[in-house]
DNA sequence: AGGGCTATCTATAACCG
DNA sequence: TCGGTTATAGATAGCCC
């Protein structure tokens, strides 16, 4: 999309790399918010920049993507293990497995998402900023 | 992009906004491989469709990306709140403030962001699914 | 380094089988 | 409902200040 056709590798040149991750990076915000509103879906985006500059953009809420996110994983965990499909209480507490009863049975089992995503500040959200308007 | 130009707002028609949805969503992940590896940066996307189901890409792994974001945020708290500014271990342990220590001067610290990022499971990339290649 | 400006390349809306 | 196809809208690479 421009004067001429790229490869995809990475940019030597460090300047380019920084003009072209500052222009990419507004288009796929962009995209992440047509996307979330076309759609009606929910859209978390986070990039850290080569240089360790964090920017995210969240249809919703960082936290509460984050927070889906670990469920849903949690739940294909129990899809995928089929024979450990007992109840996982989801408290919504800080902490881990407290007060959930977890099922054994599956030699992954100890390695499950824990519930705590939830433990996100409501707060954070005076810390987020959005490049893309 | 089309045939036709059209308004960003939610597509009434679920055939339409599923068609939409799909073809989106796979140029976004295409445009968020594309970002990560010209400019070198690390890149988290999930994406929950409106019938609730996760599509997910990371430049690196999802772990990862959640990981150094919770890190970022709460140095972006520190910076916000210099008068805080203490060491906060990240001992990498599943938990919350456990074993770390933290100011209380700042009357939103109570609410920092944790560490229990780290308590990811290694594991969880066998469930991961990029849905574009 | 930053902010525009197009020529071009891409993504995709509307179609079609 | 579902993949392909194609005309167009949109994103952006290379330039110029």
């Amino acid at each position: 999309m421009g004067r001429g056709k790229i490869v995809i590798r990475r940019i030597d040149n460090s300047t380019s790399r920084q003009v072209t991750f500052s222009k990419r990076r507004n288009g796929i915000f962009k995209k992440a918010k047509e996307l979330g509103i076309l759609c009606d879906a929910e859209v978390g985006l986070v990039i850290f920049s080569s240089t360790g500059r964090l920017y995210e953009y969240a249809s919703s809420s960082m936290k509460s993507v984050i927070d889906r996110y670990g469920r849903a994983k949690e739940e294909q965990q129990l899809v995928a293990n089929p024979n450990s499909e007992l109840k996982v209480r989801w408290s919504g507490e800080v902490g881990v497995h407290r007060g959930g009863w977890l099922h054994h049975n599956s030699p992954i089992h100890d390695e499950l998402y824990s519930p705590f995503f939830s433990s996100f500040s409501p707060d954070l959200s005076k810390f987020s900023h959005c490049p893309n308007h």
